[in-house]
DNA sequence: AACGTTACCACAAACGTTTGAAATTGAAAT
DNA sequence: ATTTCAATTTCAAACGTTTGTGGTAACGTT
């Protein structure tokens, strides 16, 4: 019995032909003879012969895989962006290989490394909250690999990209609340080296001018996480004139806020109305129910997957920024 | 200028020695005098070279890639696990290549085809919900690659499994139930035919035997996910003899379920209590917190990978199958 | 009988690396 | 001057596949 899987040799030496002829037969190549073709297919069939994906790699300096980097994956919208790649990968025969890089810069250097070696045919980043350097990101691009980055974007690098309109996401989420009667309304923000939360900054501060509020920087906290939420809030609520709505940057955020203001007394959305960024499944069942901006990371998964695989096919033209549009979903957290 | 990565024989060429030398440079090898070594290493740094795990899989038939077939990754069970299966799988050197099944038997078989076909060095495997033909499994164990399943687990195969304690699990949350005074409780159950689904109610039967509550098929219902849920509590409810409590088999059926019942004006806990299966952040959210049993996706990736990896090391012992106790977090859903 | 076609197939090189074996050095020992 | 030996290096094959080129047999055409 042989060991290993079967291979054009296997097949070749039990036909008693060369393996070129099984390599060529098994493609229907022309130049073979209906009878060997039929007694390859037939032998092949009954071993289960299966092309062995790293010689063909290893002929055709391609690989068929795509190397994924995220934070982290046990966050609703970065499963949801990965649901997506996965489905236009596969469909377009290549498989996905994926990396954490658990909000570290290092890892995130390490997984870069990883891809490099293991020669993929592009990557899909969104990177750390840490990254500041982008050094590992150009190496992959000096050795030819094209990146589309995502939600988590770096535009000092020219690169392809997919993001949520964050500003104008912001931008309604803040009106909705003051179209709501709020005056006070407190950003919970992420860390500010990260173009997406300047965008969302950016959209909340629009907001307010454009409606003649004005902006206390003591109502915008760095505050991006449950636990951090909790913990912050009794500060915010403990302010001489204190908020009356909260704009948090992701939904967790927005789940932990809210709970700290109904532990503080206040109602929610009566007292205090509140508003997060990103879709999951948090946002139905917390009581109330949390108006949030819907951030389509499924959407997002196709829409970078597609543009990494033309980029893969095709590299000579200007970087594009696809933008995904986000959409209010407005639930009991801001309905008075 | 090359075109694409450097590759050994550009050093070789380079420095005007042999490719051989050059790779016995690079490992240290004791043959190698000093001074190459010392151009060998200069160069590969010079020009980041970066060994071609394409060719070094090729050369070793050993891929150190992982592939993982879980149903959904939208979960957080799942992403959980797969944190834990990354975390692993990286410090030991292993790529994972991440697969699909969308609860489908046809996408699951086309998954192992192209794990075969990309020379995996093991796998681990979530079954899909559809399941029940083990063929496809069998024929990646037939090519001598060893599989772990995890959570949605396959007693026909003889494999390594790592599951949690799904009967104890059921057991205790049924008798939490009881002891807080339920005695019509609901069971809230995946499709039989999966061993999981089998175990949570041979725990649920049993505890109501332990403790002499009689068990009443009509409270007994397939129905596992959040859509089921909404759809079909109004059938339970309206039951002669309406139920005091519920069972679920995972945690969004069990949101979906409070959600249910909060509408037809049940109170929770008082009038009808909830428990579920599955840790997520979803329990920590509802109104009230929902009673769920810990199910420790993380560990289970850990405990799932290292046993993949020494299976991969060496196959000559026994299939082995870990149990994670699972644990009662007694929250606001059944606090009377 | 000589030639050209056609149909079919085998050979060999290449992708990048490792590794056993053989070859080449230079120096020391006879 | 020849041999011996160790140190260092090169050679060649292999992993599984593809693919350009070349070869051979059988046939039909002049």
């Amino acid at each position: 019995m042989r060991s290993g899987q079967v291979t054009i040799k296997d097949i070749a030496k039990e036909l008693g032909i060369s393996a070129s002829t099984v390599s060529r037969a098994l493609k229907d190549h022309p130049d073979i003879s209906v009878k060997t073709k039929e007694a390859v297919n037939e032998l092949a069939k009954k071993w289960h012969y299966k092309p062995n994906a790293v010689a063909l790699s290893l002929r055709h300096s391609k690989t068929n895989v795509i190397g994924v980097i995220i934070p982290e994956i046990v966050h609703h919208f970065f499963s949801s962006v990965i649901s997506g790649i996965e489905e236009v990968a596969h469909k377009a025969g290549y498989n996905v290989m994926m990396f954490q890089s658990n909000e570290s810069f290092e890892r995130e250097k390490a997984n870069v490394q990883a891809l490099l070696s293991s020669r993929v045919d592009g990557v899909l980043v969104s990177m750390s909250k840490e990254t500041k350097d982008y050094s590992h990101f150009k190496e992959l691009r000096d050795n030819g690999i094209p990146i589309v980055f995502f939600d988590r974007i770096c535009n000092e690098l020219s690169c392809d990209n997919v993001i949520v309109d964050d500003f104008a996401g912001a931008f309604s989420a803040v009106e909705h609340l003051i179209e709501i009667g709020c005056k006070r309304i407190a950003h919970l923000s992420a860390p500010q080296h990260m173009l997406l939360a300047q965008n969302r900054q950016k959209g909340y501060k629009q907001a307010l001018l454009k409606h003649k509020v004005s902006v206390d920087e003591d109502l915008i906290i760095k505050c991006d996480n449950y636990e951090e939420a909790i913990e912050k809030m009794p500060d915010l609520l403990s302010l001489p004139e204190p908020p009356d709505a909260i704009f948090a940057v992701n939904e967790l955020t927005a789940a932990g806020a809210m709970l700290a203001v109904k532990k503080y007394g206040y109602r929610v959305p009566e007292d205090i109305a509140v508003v997060g960024f990103t879709d999951g499944l948090v946002s139905r069942v917390t009581d109330p129910t949390l108006t949030t901006l819907e951030q389509h990371g499924y959407e997002i998964g196709l829409k970078a997957t597609n543009l990494l695989l033309e980029r893969i096919s095709n590299d000579n033209y200007e970087p594009v920024t696809k933008v995904v549009k986000t959409n209010l979903i407005v639930r009991g957290s801001t309905r008075k």
